[in-house]
Order: C-alpha cells, then structure tokens, then sequence
DNA sequence: TAATTACAGATAATAAAAGTCTATAATATC
DNA sequence: GATATTATAGACTTTTATTATCTGTAATTA
C-alpha cells in the first residue's frame, strides 16, 4: 500500500509550478525532462489536474501549464485527491446491514480523517519559499 | 490507493479471536467460513501474524488459533504493519543528495504518522466488548 | 499555412495482490 | 504406534491496478 507513482509526479510538479513567476507557463516537455520521465504519461496526470481545476493549460506554440487563479488555496489533499480520486484507504469488506458504528470501522476512517486534515491543512503556497531554495533546485538537479 | 484484502481480513479475524473467551481457541476452516473466504488464503495471512507474535497457532486435533498473550497491548497498528510490513505511503521517487529537510516529504511523513498515531493508540481490547454487541455478530451474520 | 503545443483513446507492459493446489509437519486421541 | 486433524510451506496461477507507450486529433500562435 503506497501513494502511486501519478501522485507523486503531480506533487512535485505542482511544487514546480508554484515557484514559476506568477503568470509564467512551462511546457509538458520540460516538466517531463525535469523529472525524467515519459512525457504522454505525465500528460495524463497533468490533465487530470487541469480538468480538477488545479492548473490551467493551453495549448499552441507558446501554451503551456501554469498554476491556476486559487493558487494559494490549493492544499496537498487537493493535488492528491485529483490524482488518486475520491480514495479512502479503508472499505468495509463485508457487505452487511447493522454496520453503522462499527469500531473497526470507526477507528480506520477516523486514523484516515487524521492525516487527510494534515494534508487538507498544508497549502503548496506554504511551501513556496523553502523551495526555492530546496526541493525545487532538487527536483531540477537531475537536469543540472 | 487502499488497504489490501488481507489487512481487512486480518483486523477482522483479530477482533473476532480477541472476543473469545480467554485461551479458547478456533481453527482456519471456522475463521475461513465466518468471513466467507478461502481457507488456503486466510491461513498465509494468519501465519503472519503468528510469526508476528500476534496470535498463537498449534496444530493437530484439537489445535487452532487463539489471540497472544499480549492479548491487551496489540493495538491497530500492530495489525496493519504485521500484514502489510513496514509500509510507508510516501516515498521519495528522485534520488538526490540535499533531501533532507525536504518539505514535500516532511508534509508527506507527517501527515501519515498522524494516522498511524491514531492507529497505534487504538487498541484491539478496548472494543472487545462493543464488538460483542455489533460488530463481531456482524461477522458472523454472513455465516447465519 | 505551418509549427507547436495540449488532449484523447486504445493498447501494451509491468507489478502487485489475491487466490489455488499440493505436499509436509506437528499434535491429540485411540 | 496408527490415524485423524490441524497448521505450515512453497510453487504456481489468476486477477487487478498501475504504469507506460503509441497514434491520431484539436487548439493556438506566428
Ligand atoms: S468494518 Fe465493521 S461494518 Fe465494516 S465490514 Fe467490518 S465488521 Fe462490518
Ligand atoms: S519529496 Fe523532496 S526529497 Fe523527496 S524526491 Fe521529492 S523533492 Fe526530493
């Protein structure tokens, strides 16, 4: 049980977009080389994002993504939940009627709920400036 | 993303063996036919958790499994990470040198021990005697 | 019109999980 | 000790989800 590969991408390159100059757009070509890898799948992710509301994209000669108007709302549950969708990590398994209040039940949401309000609490603005310094020369060192 | 099968089976199983009466035991075909499942499976994943010290196994006529004598300390978390290992959600997809302190992962971990603090606080015995009432005839409702 | 870019859909490849089958080892009872 | 009963082990198959590719189409700029 692990975050998928699609998620991670989308973090990273929500990370990047957010530190472009506001307005600035980036091709898929690029974000695909930053990070190594294959640029049709990344396209996929990015659509994702895009149709979520997260990013805007155009297309043409100088199109581009770039972060969308909410920039400074968007919250790492956002970014995740577009990509993974509506994901909750416990299901109930059998299929029965009295299952309101069940504590097994009870207890994995509630575990769940915890990280989702960290998640949901942490906004990419947040981390702007770090990465400046940090992650997003990280993220390009490969490239470097 | 989710939890897989055999974690679901497992909370199940250990909440139903947890509210049997003290050094009583029950065998796989039971457990298999309460959760309606297959046997050969449920017994890979029963395994593991004895191996993990969670339960105890004898075999031979009038063997079975019974919960561990650290019946009362084996909280949800215990159960999780028996099954699934030493699972983390997140992991670092680029390799570089300078992540530490890398805030994506910082917010990633964080936000993941939180759930698994909720899970590792909750403990099997405390609704061994809710279960009594709900769930765990529940369980068994399949089988009636 | 031509070049560049994103988008869509089908399909393939990979990996992980879920499940099966068969044979073996341990225990209790007779 | 023989026999029935139970758990264990390992190889194997099936299924499912993820990851990735390929090809063609639509939109935009110059
Ligand atoms: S978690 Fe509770 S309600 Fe859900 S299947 Fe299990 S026993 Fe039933
Ligand atoms: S989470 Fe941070 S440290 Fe990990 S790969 Fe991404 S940028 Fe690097």
């Amino acid at each position: 049980m692990k975050y998928s590969k699609a998620t991670n991408y989308a973090l990273h390159t929500m990370v990047y977009l957010i530190t472009l100059p506001k307005g600035r757009t980036i091709g898929m070509q690029s974000l695909a080389e930053i990070q190594d890898l294959s640029p049709t799948y990344l396209s996929k992710i990015l659509t994702k994002l895009a149709k979520g509301g997260l990013i805007e994209s155009t297309p043409g000669v100088k199109g581009g993504y770039k972060v969308s108007k909410s920039r400074d709302d968007i919250s790492f549950l956002d970014v995740i939940k577009t990509v993974e969708g509506e994901t909750n990590l416990f299901h109930c398994s059998i299929e029965h009627n009295q299952n309101k209040g069940c504590m097994i039940e009870n207890v994995m949401i509630q575990a769940e709920e915890n990280m989702k309000e960290e998640l949901a609490n942490t906004f990419l603005i947040d981390l702007a400036d770090q990465v400046d310094e940090n992650s997003r020369s990280l993220i390009k060192g490969k490239a470097n």
